[in-house]
DNA sequence: TATTGTTATACTCTATAACTATA
DNA sequence: TATAGTTATAGAGTATAACAATA
């Protein structure tokens, strides 16, 4: 199954090339990783742990020195006085987006040069595994 | 640019099958990866530094750590005596194949509905943006 | 001098278990 | 009782810098 192994490869070069992008910002990928999430809003604690995959409990640390360099911030969520929001600051996202950038840039530049019928063969074939998971 | 997304959900998608994977069988998903690519045989620590992409330190500890638990062993290079050379032990190699399988069965479920010509397109789509990395 | 590997140190990531406060 | 989030603790991953031994 010589899939596999593409696949598995494929792993991890896009994880080095995900370290590599992230640490000249001041960035580890998990550090990355969230506040790219949190580009589409704010999220509370539970539901960032579940799209992270990771424990609450290893997230609040995360948030923790995030919020310590005041990337994010907490907020009180006025429907749930348990709970919290997690969002950006100003700071925070705009580091996001040069993250987000430079991650695209860098993931293109490996990619420009698939003719676009097999760019979309690629999408539908990776969205295709993704959505089984 | 959708494809640059594609790409990071796999690898998001991927390496927390990896991790899941890994989990059951008493490895982090670092120490299956290090063993596994002992598989082909063993390796010096600066060789296994690149391949695994992080620094000799940090190597270092990750091979005291599996050579506590008997999976790997360090051996001395006859040519070299500066060198050392990393090698499986044999319950390291049972343990390295069992997690190579178990990664593969995972992954193979998300991909064997993949009609033979698709796989084949997708496996040379990868492979041309693996080489250029 | 250059290379191989280690040590010392400091952070970060992560999970488990127990906890508080609120629903 | 169940859920949201935190704390305490322990272990693992990682980098940087300095080092010893050998080439």
């Amino acid at each position: 199954m010589e899939l596999v192994g593409s696949l598995v490869r494929l792993m991890h070069v896009l994880q080095d090339l995900y370290a590599e992008t992230s640490r000249p910002l001041g960035l580890t990928p998990q550090q990355a990783h969230l506040l790219c999430v949190l580009l589409d809003g704010p999220l509370g604690m539970t539901e960032l742990s579940r799209i992270l995959s990771i424990e609450r409990s290893s997230l609040t640390s995360m948030v923790d020195r995030l919020e310590r360099r005041s990337l994010v911030a907490r907020t009180t969520d006025p429907n749930d006085r348990r709970a919290c929001q997690i969002a950006l600051s100003d700071a925070g996202s705009d580091l996001a987006h040069e993250a987000h950038n430079a991650f695209t840039g860098r993931i293109s530049a490996l990619t420009d040069d698939l003719p676009a019928t097999h760019r979309k063969q690629l999408i539908a074939a990776i969205t295709g595994i993704t959505e089984r998971s």
